[in-house]
DNA sequence: TAGCGCAATAGAGAAAATCTATATCGGGAG
DNA sequence: CTCCCGATATAGATTTTCTCTATTGCGCTA
């Protein structure tokens, strides 16, 4: 029942009256009255002198004053900052990100992020998918961006779907046609970005349920890596769409599609523990990423009206 | 009703187990449950995390932390700096005190005082008994130390009886008697120590009451420097026994008895406002006074049976 | 799957805070 | 000098809130 003693404290000494406290803070003078009592009591020393014009402060008044002011300060300063949060407009949003998200899906997610709330701190880590869940189960981080994973503690909030695109450089034989077959990129020298990745392996079954063994493989450790090696026309190579949306619409990279448009996407989501409620940034952060995941499905629910100006959207999503 | 809660906040996250936490405030755990639910409520957001192993916190939760260590940590400091001041430990004793009271007396109570309460400032302002009063009613001082007046907001607490004694030089005439009567006095040059003091007007009439008028007399504005007047022989005065003990007993001046003993002392007195209750340094200062001024009122009581020894004391009180 | 530990909930009872009405006190005006 | 005004204190009834007991529900572990 303290504090509203102290506030009753520092309205009274703050109009020197307590009727006039009172009305201010819609109570009757004998509660306030109680309420006093009640703190000098708590207190063990009188902190007011009651007279017939109005209540002053006492020797220990004044010398707790600075105390009582530092009380409802404090409290007050800390709801405040609670309200900041709840609003994102302050604290800190920790993510951890898989390295394909975190290089080329979050920077644009986070400048609009930033953008929106700029007095959030912000800070990412990467790590390999198995490693985000971990730091999320840990708390860690607030939010791990991969691909989708099952975990009875972690519930995954759908971001976007993730594509595999086959990509070559400019001058290659497929950039005129525009399109391939499995047998024919099968010849071609293949550049796999991440043997970790879960598209590794996904890629292989691609060929082996084609059929086609024997294939010249080269294999680097980063997308950046990869993309560099088919500029200069070391092979050809099969990387996230949003990893080359860029390349590709600055003529660096050139998209060929596949003739057998075999399925290789894999959902990207937020990983939270399901017993920590989404506040603050966190919810805020969610929030920006579905608005942006449904502008991107709704692109690719009509993938044959691909147009250049869906291509630009795609890039004003993710670059 | 909120500190109750920020302390179950804070015990609960310390433990982070709730009925642990109920156990040690004594308090059953569906109270600690309430209670941290209703301050949720009243912040806005989840402070914990519960889960079947205990409560954990939220982001929020560590926000608010800090705030909740300085709500409870400031009433704690609040608390133990008012029982500080009333075990006058600490805190500020602002004394006003008259010209005699603060040069002669004051210095010796405040000597004890300090050294009984090192940890409590002292101020000490000088005025005459009028300039006292009024410090004293705009309690710009905590206490008056003056001759007794009388107000109604101002209640006096008796201190010591200061009386007029009169002093001569070694060589005087009246040094080897040791006694003297107003006749003989009045022949003297007369030296008074201020205008302004309610002395004057009362040694005046002594002489005007025993048909003495054309007194020679002297003024000078304090009583310091009276005494060195008297010692260079310039005159006799009546002065403050408080003011002349030391010089007395150094064998500077010597005491001079007055045949028609005369009553010529006033109380000096602590005023203080009525309204304003004496806690802490205060009350300990006014104590400390009492029992010196006990000791003095024991020795006045058998004034014939004056001894060396018993003027000792007095220097031992008042020096 | 039963048992254990922990937190949430429901409902009764206890405690407290609050209000209305009244007393009291001090000061200023007539 | 008395009355009245503005201030706080006090008393008792009422309402609110808190707290407790008993029980439920959930997740983990043996």
């Amino acid at each position: 029942m303290l504090f509203r003693q102290v506030e009753c404290f520092l309205a009274v000494e703050r109009l020197g009256n307590l009727s006039r406290a009172a009305e201010e803070m819609f109570l009757t003078q004998p509660t306030l009255t109680a309420r006093l009592k009640a703190l000098e009591e708590e207190l063990g020393d009188p902190l007011f002198v009651r007279t017939s014009r109005g209540m002053r402060l006492t020797e220990a008044g004044r010398e707790f004053l600075p105390y009582a002011e530092r009380i409802v300060g404090s409290f007050e300063e800390g709801k405040r900052r609670l309200a900041e949060l709840r609003g994102a407009a302050g604290g800190r949003l920790r993510i951890g990100a898989s390295p394909g998200v975190g290089t080329y899906a979050l920077p644009g997610l986070l400048e609009r992020f930033a953008a929106a709330h700029p007095r959030v701190s912000i800070s990412v880590r990467t790590g390999h998918s198995e490693a985000i869940l971990e730091m999320t189960l840990r708390e860690e981080v607030q939010l791990g961006l991969t691909r989708a994973m099952r975990h009875p503690e972690i519930e995954s909030l759908p971001l976007y779907q993730d594509e595999l695109v086959l990509v070559v450089d400019p001058d290659h034989r497929f950039t005129s046609r525009g399109i391939a077959n499995l047998t024919e990129i099968g010849e071609e020298q293949l550049i796999f970005f991440d043997h970790d990745s879960s598209y590794f392996e996904q890629t292989h079954a691609l060929f082996r349920n084609a059929g086609i063994r024997e294939l010249r493989t080269m294999e680097v450790d980063n997308i950046e890596a990869a993309k560099r090696m088919v500029e200069h026309r070391l092979g050809v190579a099969f990387l996230p769409r949003t990893a080359v949306v860029r390349s590709v619409s600055s003529g660096n990279l050139v998209l060929v599609s596949i003739e057998e448009n075999p399925e290789m996407s894999r959902s990207i989501v937020a990983l939270k523990r399901r017993d920590v409620p989404a506040t603050g940034p966190v919810a805020a952060f969610l929030e920006l990423a579905n608005t942006m995941g449904e502008k991107q499905d709704s692109a690719q629910l009509s993938p044959t009206l691909a147009t250049e100006f869906e291509n630009l959207q795609l890039i004003d999503l993710f670059t």
